[in-house]
RNA sequence: GGGAGCUUAGCUCAGCUGGUUCAGAGCACCUGCCUUACAAGCAGGGGGUCACAAGUUCGAAUCUUGUAGUUCCCA
């Protein structure tokens, strides 16, 4: 058969991942052997694959596939999460589409559309995943708001109720007015805008003429001023101690008020204060017990209680009150200012701060352990640098705001009773048990009971993610927690380190009392070669499906772990996927050529060969071993560009190079039986990364059974590096590169054979030699004295000076000057080495394999030296 | 405003507890090659006063301090 001299991954790819799925290769159940388990960072189930996804993915399925194939039984936990704002609001679109207000819903029929929507539209990326070549545990894949998942869910929300870690009450949030529901400190992101500062001046109550004047970017709050505040110390406004002010439009008179709170540097020293619309106005209000005017609807317009420009969004009432302002003579200046506003992560819509009801998740006692986790290293963070900003928020939690108001997602388990009070139950009946225990005189019945309207924050199901999936939390002695917790590795992206990694080891210790992760491998972001994060609005993300078609997923995976040491963020350059490519065409052309060979059961194994597969192997386990390092610290790109470098240079350019036959000549079947070995070897080695080619030329380099895979074999194991063995080869390769600078020097064809001189009488490498003779094309090579007579070029390796004859080519006056400035190189080092010993304190004070390594170079130097000497002295 | 990190070849990065690579890799670049696996290739080559300054030391890319630039986190 004739294979194409370019690798198409298009016709490997989709076979391979059938053959593995139709085996159910992926799946893991409990049994004998060491467990190494991941759940995968649920994406949300809107979602589509992006560029952070791949290179998330991609990781985890090198750790996953490469535990595999060194003998634990790995399991890959797939599944989605059901981000509530994102498909509440996917969902609401697509009825408006259909000319349906989700207001003339009643909430089951909301949740059946979103259902509806859920099992038609969501979890693309699940497939998508599988197109990467992702190993997960297929029949294991998880949703949020599976059955089993959400009742662990009310489980454990009525579980910290009753441990009195959750309550309820009326704080000042973080309200989306686009959403319509709150969401927590985590989901706001501030950004600088620029602004303006506004100068509005209130008049004195009794004292015509006395004006304060407050410095405010939101002037449109003015209409809920309850108070102005001043540094108790400020000389500039003592003297309006007791009095109060007029908020002006509204003609409201507001106490003036001293609080150490207030910066008198800032604007004018005086603040107004609004407790309804800002978390510092409020702590205020509530120390001063000042009266809170909200002005706002839910909706960001403006309320009845703000008496003007009522209905208006709070952007353009932010406009209109400017010219009600200058109207009543209030407005002083107005100021360009740059300050930092919160968004909704989500909805991308500014934060309004609100007063309101909501539930919440204390913290402090769940994060005092789960910060020592990290500290004491039990959970070790790759790269470490992120146990600094896991300590600082982990001493500065703030309780969590878990309810939302949305509907899609799990039910607060809360149930109101007609006295206002409320009880926590995991369902309406044991809520109406406990509530007639509570209140007999009441002769409750269910109809009674009044379920609350919102929904917890999806990372409080997502934060239980490790234990659920095994139903560690319904049934925490079941088999499959017991074998698969803790997780090996959890793979993430920085940005969730308090939304979700945080949260998952508070979960883990306070349900299973064990972390639920030894390790956790930060990734870097994914952004484009101009260091831009990569954005659907900025349109310079590449499609994942596209590059996959165009480079392969082999090509795509290569290209994306080579640059990504852990935490560094990774600028994406298709250039990374056709590099991944190139590689991937390498590996078969190689194939390619071996393929082709003929083999003969009567020929000797030449010598060359022979050193080159006791080199090769030795290699191979050289690598082997530095991989195993790179793997402990997770360096995936280190060990991906050592097996590069192995494959590439040392196998297609040195090895295969060196046991090639001639050109239409067979290779004797002992040497053909190793290089398939050391070809197999290599795909095994490169499998976690390149899982799709590898599979392929396993498959093709001997007869497999049905049901037999790569993926499914053994890592060859390692062994103490024969480092003598490289050095001897490694010096042979010096030879045949030093000759080959010459070839190319003086324009010499690779096809015209050299005869190489050795200046040596040590006994000659007969095995070293047979190569040099192969790779540099030497036709013959002589032993010579050291003092002979040099005709041609010459170089010195390892003490031992080489010459090439070539007469007519050589030109006596630029060798003299070549090796003249070899020579003053030489004694410039020299001359530093011997400084360095003649120093006293560094002979003193050095270890002595230092010192000894200076008398070494001394030594070696020295003897470079007379050699060059000795040659020039020949020239001249 | 507070905190953390980063700054090594054109680009992206390695360089562990200071003393072998007189600083390494990949890509890019330059030169010569369509050599019968691969031009998605082969062979050869050039390129960095390790951000700057001072200090500790016999010796610093590696430790300390300061300066500048940059990224991220928190408020």
């Amino acid at each position: 058969m004739e294979l194409a001299s370019k690798y198409d991954p298009q016709i490997v790819e989709d076979k391979w991942y059938q053959y593995w799925t139709e085996h159910r290769m992926f799946h893991s159940e409990p049994d004998s052997r060491p467990a190494y388990s991941i759940v995968i960072p649920p994406p949300n189930v809107t979602g589509v694959l992006h560029m952070g996804h791949m290179l998330n993915n991609t990781i985890q399925d090198v750790l996953v596939r490469r535990a595999r194939m060194l003998g634990f039984n790995a399991v890959w936990v797939p599944g989605t999460d059901h981000a509530s704002i994102a498909t509440e609001a996917k969902v609401v679109n697509m009825l408006k589409e259909k000319g349906i207000d989700k207001k003339d819903l009643t909430r089951e029929e909301f949740l059946k559309h979103a259902w509806e929507w859920k099992e038609k539209h969501g979890g693309i990326i699940l497939k998508q995943l599988r197109k990467l070549g992702a190993s997960c545990d297929w029949d294991r894949t998880k949703f949020t708001m599976d059955p089993d998942l959400s009742e662990a869910v009310i489980d454990i929300f009525v579980d910290l109720y009753n441990k009195g870690k959750i309550y309820r009450g009326v704080r000042m949030v973080n309200w989306d007015p686009k959403a319509l529901t709150a969401v927590s400190d985590e989901e706001v992101i501030y950004k600088e805008l620029q602004s303006k500062l506004y100068y509005v001046r209130y008049q004195i109550e009794g004292e015509p003429g006395e004006y304060i004047t407050i410095a405010t970017t939101r002037p449109e709050t003015i209409l809920g001023d309850t108070a102005i505040c001043m540094h108790p110390e400020d000389e500039r406004y003592a003297k309006y101690k007791g009095k109060r002010a007029i908020v002006p439009i509204v003609n409201r008179s507001i106490p003036l008020i001293y609080d150490e709170y207030v910066e008198r540097e800032f604007g004018t020293g005086a603040l107004k204060i609004t407790p309804a619309h800002d978390i510092n106005d409020y702590n205020l209000g509530i120390k001063h017990h000042l009266e809170t005017i909200n002005i706002f609807n839910d909706n960001g317009t403006l309320s009845e209680n703000a008496q003007f420009l009522v209905g208006m969004d709070r952007f353009e009432a932010r406009k209109a009150i400017i010219p009600l302002l200058e109207e009543a003579g209030s407005l002083v200046k107005i100021e360009d200012y740059v300050n930092k506003v919160g968004f909704s992560e989500r909805t991308n819509e500014v934060i309004e701060p609100k007063l309101s009801l909501q539930w919440f998740c204390k913290m402090d006692e769940m994060a005092k352990p789960a910060l020592e986790a990290v500290m004491k290293n039990d959970i070790k963070f790759y790269p470490d640098k992120f146990k600094n900003t896991y300590a600082h928020w982990m001493e500065n939690v703030k309780d969590w705001c878990i309810s939302r108001q949305l509907w899609w997602g799990h039910r607060i388990p809360a149930f109101y009773l007609p006295n206002h009070d409320f009880v926590v139950a995991h369902n309406i009946d044991e809520a109406l048990n406990i509530a007639k225990q509570k209140y007999p005189e009441l002769n409750l019945s269910k109809e009674d009971l009044k379920q609350d309207e919102d929904v917890m924050d999806t990372w409080f199901s997502s934060w239980l993610w490790p234990l659920s999936v095994f139903d560690g939390i319904r049934n925490p002695e079941n088999p499959e927690i017991n074998y698969y917790y803790p997780t090996s590795a959890l793979i993430t992206a920085p940005d969730i380190i308090f939304f979700w990694v945080a949260r998952m080891i508070m979960a883990g210790l306070e349900w299973r009392g064990m972390i639920p992760f030894k390790d956790v491998y930060f990734t870097g972001t994914v952004r484009d070669k101009l260091h831009r994060k990569m954005s659907k609005s900025l349109g310079n993300s590449p499609d994942p499906i596209m590059l996959m078609e165009k480079y392969g997923a082999d090509g795509v995976r290569f290209g994306m772990l080579l640059s990504s040491p852990a935490g560094n963020d990774l600028l994406f350059d298709e250039a990374l996927c056709e590099q991944g490519r190139n590689f991937n065409n390498k590996v078969w052309n190689a194939f390619r050529l071996v393929k082709g060979w003929s083999v003969d059961n009567s020929i000797e194994q030449p010598l060359h060969t022979r050193f080159a597969i006791a080199w090769m192997k030795e290699r191979i386990n050289e690598v082997l071993n530095g991989m195993e390092e790179d793997f402990k610290n997770y360096k995936l790109s280190e060990a991906l560009m050592s097996i590069y470098k192995l494959v590439w240079d040392d196998f297609c350019s040195c090895f295969l190079e060196i046991v090639k036959p001639g050109y239409q000549q067979p290779v004797d079947s002992t040497t053909f039986k190793e290089i398939t070995d050391i070809f197999e070897t290599l795909v095994t080695i490169m499998h976690p990364f390149m899982p799709f080619i590898t599979e392929e030329l396993w498959h093709a380099l001997r007869d497999r059974a049905d049901g037999e895979a790569l993926m499914l074999a053994q890592m060859p194991a390692c062994t103490p590096v024969n480092q003598k063995l490289l050095t001897r080869f490694a010096s042979a390769r010096s030879v045949i590169e030093q000759v080959r600078h010459i070839r190319s020097e003086k324009n010499i064809a690779p096809k015209n054979a050299l005869a190489l001189m050795v200046h040596s009488n040590k006994p000659a490498d007969e095995e070293a030699d047979a190569v040099i003779s192969k790779l540099a094309n030497i036709d013959n090579i002589n032993y010579v004295s050291e003092d002979a007579e040099v005709s041609g070029a010459s170089f010195i390796e390892n003490q031992t000076k080489y010459s090439i004859p070539l007469e007519g080519l050589v030109n006596a006056e630029e060798e003299i000057k070549k090796l003249q400035a070899d020579l003053k190189y030489t004694e410039g080092f020299l001359q530093g080495v011997v400084k360095k010993l003649s120093n006293e304190r560094f002979v003193n004070n050095a270890p002595q394999n230092v010192v000894d390594m200076e008398r070494k170079k001394q030594a070696d130097a020295e003897e470079k030296i007379r050699i060059i000497k000795e040659q020039l002295s020949k020239l001249q």
